[in-house]
Formats: structure tokens, C-alpha cells, sequence
DNA sequence: TTGAAAGCGCTAACAG
DNA sequence: CTGTTAGCGCTTTCAA
């Protein structure tokens, strides 16, 4: 109950009259293998939890060349898929006896890469990048000194990556967004407001591309055509964003029949919007979002979400490492949650 | 461009036809005390660039008895306040160039010890805990290997600790519902739909308590008293919650004029109540809650609510560290996030 | 102005 | 079954 002092294995040594190597070896598990006396051994690891021992980890990772510790690098924290990431993470370090190591960077490249020497630095066993806004340096750095990594959500081509399958995720929340679409009403016909639009995003970015696929692919299954006004991706800035909803209102004169709202973002400025519109025009309003927050299932408007298996990506991140010299990009399918109907028509 | 092995200082000692101290001495800094010609330091810091050298922060930290990582353990990822507090964290802790090591122990005790002795293995250099399950412990054993050490939001008798101003907050928060509460209807008088009611949290615990004190000072402030029923401080289980509310709701024969939710879980169970019930009825209820989650600002219905001040709770906590010593119990004020009034009235 | 040498605490041959 | 030895890559006296 008192380790006041730090402890070496050689001071356990002298007290129980052995060598540091037994020490060692009875503490870190390979006496087995050593041939140690099982009671020499239990007796060194009983000491050693009298006293209040524990090893000093950079010395053993100097020595081993290794250090425990993985890096996870994500551009922030305070984003639910992100902080979900770094749960999921946790929990699969821990369970393969690794320390988790979590930076966030920004979203700025040069954060990323000093973010990465410095993890280096500390012999970090492997390197997990979600998010990366410039992948392929990473890359070069990882390889260049020989550390596994490995990419999520954001792919680099020509090392592994783990993704979401961004297409079908979108094409299935169109789906959705199609199915609760209010009765036809002829009198939009024509207007534009019997359509329904995604809005944010960026086509150039892998993600965007395959998600505006998925849309466009379940759109024109169900109307036999997808306009190119329909998809509106002006980017992920909530600026942009509000700005192109008043737009698409103004330019449609009303809300259309339903909304594709590709990013938390976007979505959030959506919702800011509609929490100034009379209640009685959301009645005919579908709308989904291409991204997860549990507030979206207590609004009393009916959301469609889709949702990143954060504990799949990672693990599928964890086997992809464990098979090297693996370029992969493996997709895994993202969860569909369905809003419950609308319960309180708005009539009241 | 091409750091393909590791190199050592000795290698870059060879090359440049010098000795490892020197090396050692004009890459970590030090050079000008040690008097080494500026010449040569540049020299050694060029080609060590050039080469792609990055130094061995095991063996430094090994030699150093340091190690440059700060240690926070928090309960989840998962949750606004400490995916708000990692990321500050990670801020100062660079802005220190230090490298913050964030782990999630999952509310329990022994994972809360373990991860510490974990950390303290890795000779990091202090340890921030926040929310922890079991403080007293844990700074039993940081005081026992004399590492620095501080509390954030869950504090620790006889060790420093930053908490939010509970108190404070809870009468700023009470008062903010009070100013909304619509205008006074004699038909409610007696039936206790006039009153303002505390939902959830746990009166044994510190922060709960102090933030019923501040409810009650507000409400007896403003009505002349509070009756015991005013707080329903029921914990925070989400199942508990809804059954309160429900019941609540039952008792009155309707919702009260006001509701101050003690804590997010409450507040989300709270609003899958109000997502069952018609418009109409929201018109003249008052609603604030003693957390932050930006979705709130979002919903058709106007919240109040109290944000705790991430940065300045970990700028704080890193002041208490330099005073070493100190077992101070610092308190920051928290930022109230006032409601934009009611623009849609139900009648749309 | 610099180099040599010792050693941080641990592990891993290699001898016994 | 166990002890001795030789480092891992770095910092830090101490001498020169």
C-alpha cells in the first residue's frame, strides 16, 4: 500500500536473492519458457505486488524496439462518429493488451504529419488514420519506416483502408426518404417540390462521389430520371449549406417533397431552418441524413439516418493489419436507422 | 525523402565525424549551453533532416526519467462534455508540446486503476482525470509514485481539482426558465402545473447537490418556497427517467409550467416524451437543461441551457499543476446558453 | 569547444 | 533451472 519509491527488478532481485533476468522473465510471463521454478516465479510476482512494482515501460520498449502503444489520429474529437471511433478503438486496443493513443489533428496536413513523427517517436507499435485529409504522405512516412497502419473512413490508395460503403448506405437512405414520401399531390407537378434533393458534400472527395451514385441510382430506379438540380453538393460548410436551403426554398417556393442531407452539417443547418418554418409544412416533408445523431430520433419530424459501424470499420482496420503487405480497401456496410412513422399528424 | 531504417545519433555522429553528445547536444537544443559551435549544430541538424532522422523518445525518456505524455482518463468518448474536454486537452497539451494520451475507463473503478498503472508505466509526466468513478484511490496511488496530478469535474478531497460552479449555474439556469415561463393561468393554481420541477441526478453526489441548492435558492427566491416535489432527483438512468416524467405528467394531469433536466440522459429522455405529445401543449412550457448538446438549440421548442467551459476547466487544471502542492478545489463558472424566444406560436 | 564513458531499466542470448 | 553479460538510443557529467 506504500510504493513510495520507483522499484527496479533488480531491487526485487536482491530481496529475493535472484538474478534481474528471473526477475524479469517471472514478471513479464516468459518464465514458462525460461524454465523458471514455478515457486521462484510466484514468489517474485507476489514481491513484486507487495511492493507496489510496476515496469517501467520505456525500458522494456527500448529494448524490445517496440512500446505497446498504438496511435489513432482523427481530425477531432467532438464529432459523434469520431468520438464513437475512438470508443470502439479503445476497446480493441485494450483487448489485445495494446494502449490506445488518440490525436486529433485538425484536418490540417501538416498537424497530421508532425502528429505522426512524433507517434514514431514513441516506437508505436502500429498507426491508425481515420479521416486523413492528406492520406498518402501519411503513407509514405509509415512505410518509409516500416510502422503498419492503416486508413479508415478516408481510403489511401496503395496501403490498406477500411470504409464505409458509401453507395449502397445512399442508395438505401434514398430508399427510405422515397418511402415515406407524402401522397402524390398533382399540384406540384412540374414545380420541382414533388422531387427529392441531396444537398452538401463534395463531389471531387471519394465519399461524396459514391454517395451521390447511390442516390442518383435509387432515384432513378423509382422516377425514371434524376435531374442534375437534384444534387446540390456545395461543400460541407454550414454557411453554404443554410445558404443553399433558403435558396432551393425560395427557388422551389416551399419545402420539396424530400431532402438528402449528405453530412452532419448540412444537416444540422437543415434542421436550423426548419425550426423557423410553421409546423404544418413539415407534414410532407421526407427527410434523411447520411450520417447518425440520436437528437435526429427526438424531433417530432421523422428522420431517416445512416449510421458508420464504428466497431466493424475498426476491427476490420485491426485484421487488415494483421495480414501485412495488404493494399485492401475493404468496405463495410453502414446501419440503416429507420425513423419510426410520424406519429402526431399535424392537425394535432 | 528516403528514411528507410532507423537511424541513431550515432549514425549521424559517423557522418558528420563527431561524437554522439555533440549530436545529442545540438538536436535536443541544448547546444548553446553546452557551447558547441554553431557552425557544427547546424551542420547536425541538417543532415539529421536530410536524412529523415527522428530521435527515440523511449530511449530519451528512459535516460530523462520523463517521457513528454500527459496522461486524461475519462469515463466514455462518447459524450459532448469529455469529447469537448479531449479535445482542449489535446490543444494545450501541444500548445505545451507535450503529447496528450486520452483513455476511456468505462465508468469502472479497477479500469480506472489499471489504466493509471499503465500510464504511470509509461512515465508520463502528469495525469488529468476527469469524471472519475473512484478519485480517492486513484490519487493515493499518483501521490505514492509522486506523480503530479488533478481532478477535473468529479473532484478529489486532498487533491487539486477543477469543478464547474454548479450552484451557480443551476439558479442562473432555474431563473432563465422562470423568465420563460408563459403568463400565469389562475385555472392551474393548486394543481401543481404552476410549479417548476428538477428532474434527475443523484442528491448524494456532490455536483447533483450543489445544483438542487442552486434550483432551490432560484424557485424560493421567486415563489417564496419549494416544495419537497419540486425535486425528483431520480438518478440518471434513462428508464427511470421516462418513468418519472411519465408519471409526472400523469400526477398533473398535464406538463408543469417549467422543467429543469439534471443532466443529458434526462433531458434526451425528456424529449422522447415531448416528441409524443401534440404541439399544441409545448406552447406554454419552460424547458432548461443542466448540459449542452447543440441539437438543442435546434428543436422547434426553445431550451435553456448550461455549457460547462471546457477550455478554462483544462487551462485551469494545468495551472493547479504548476503549483505543485496545491489541493485546491477550483471552481469555473459555467456558460448559460440562453434559448432564442419562440418565433412559431402552435397556432402556426 | 568537444569526446569518452557511464548508465537509465529492461530483455535476450549464452553459459552454466 | 538460473546467473552473467551485453546492449537498446539517449543524456550527462567529467576531462580534455
Amino acid at each position: 500500500m506504500k510504493p513510495t519509491q520507483k522499484h527496479t527488478i533488480h531491487d526485487i532481485a536482491m530481496r529475493i536473492g535472484t538474478s534481474a533476468s528471473t526477475v524479469s522473465a517471472a514478471l513479464n510471463g516468459t518464465w514458462k519458457a525460461r524454465r523458471i521454478k514455478e515457486e521462484t516465479a510466484q514468489r517474485i510476482i507476489a514481491l513484486a505486488r507487495e511492493m507496489g512494482y510496476s515496469v517501467n515501460l520505456q525500458a522494456r520498449g527500448l529494448r524490445t524496439a517496440r512500446s505497446g502503444l498504438v496511435g489513432l489520429i482523427l481530425p477531432e474529437h467532438s464529432n459523434r462518429f469520431f468520438s464513437d471511433l475512438s470508443q470502439s478503438f479503445t476497446v480493441e486496443a485494450r483487448a489485445r493488451s495494446q494502449c490506445p493513443v488518440i490525436i486529433a489533428t485538425a484536418r490540417k496536413p501538416e498537424e497530421e504529419l508532425s502528429t505522426v513523427r512524433d507517434l514514431m517517436g514513441y516506437s508505436i507499435d502500429a498507426l491508425f488514420v481515420a479521416g486523413a485529409a492528406d492520406p498518402s504522405q501519411i503513407s509514405d512516412i509509415c512505410r518509409a519506416a516500416q510502422l503498419p497502419h492503416v486508413f479508415i473512413d478516408q481510403p489511401c490508395p496503395g496501403a490498406p483502408s477500411v470504409i464505409t460503403d458509401n453507395e449502397t448506405g445512399a442508395r438505401q437512405l434514398t430508399e427510405a426518404i422515397i418511402d415515406t414520401l407524402a401522397p402524390h399531390s398533382p399540384a406540384l407537378e412540374g414545380t420541382g417540390r414533388e422531387k427529392v434533393y441531396l444537398l452538401g458534400g463534395d463531389a471531387r472527395l471519394h465519399a461524396s462521389s459514391r454517395r451521390i451514385a447511390g442516390f442518383q441510382s435509387a432515384i432513378t430506379a423509382h422516377f425514371g430520371k434524376c435531374d442534375a438540380d437534384q444534387v446540390i453538393a456545395c461543400g460541407y460548410e454550414p454557411e453554404v449549406a443554410q445558404t443553399e436551403i433558403q435558396a432551393l426554398y425560395a427557388r422551389l417556393g416551399g419545402l420539396p417533397a424530400g431532402l438528402f442531407a449528405n453530412s452532419i452539417n448540412v444537416f444540422e443547418e437543415v434542421l436550423r431552418f426548419l425550426s423557423q418554418r410553421p409546423e404544418i409544412e413539415l407534414g410532407a416533408f421526407s427527410l434523411g441524413c447520411f450520417d447518425y445523431e440520436p437528437y435526429g430520433a427526438l424531433l417530432r419530424l421523422p428522420v431517416h439516418m445512416v449510421r458508420q459501424r464504428h466497431l466493424e470499420l475498426v476491427r476490420t482496420a485491426w485484421e487488415l493489419l494483421d495480414k501485412p503487405g495488404s493494399t485492401d480497401l475493404v468496405t463495410v456496410p453502414p446501419e440503416l436507422c429507420l425513423a419510426r412513422p410520424r406519429r402526431l399528424p399535424p392537425e394535432g
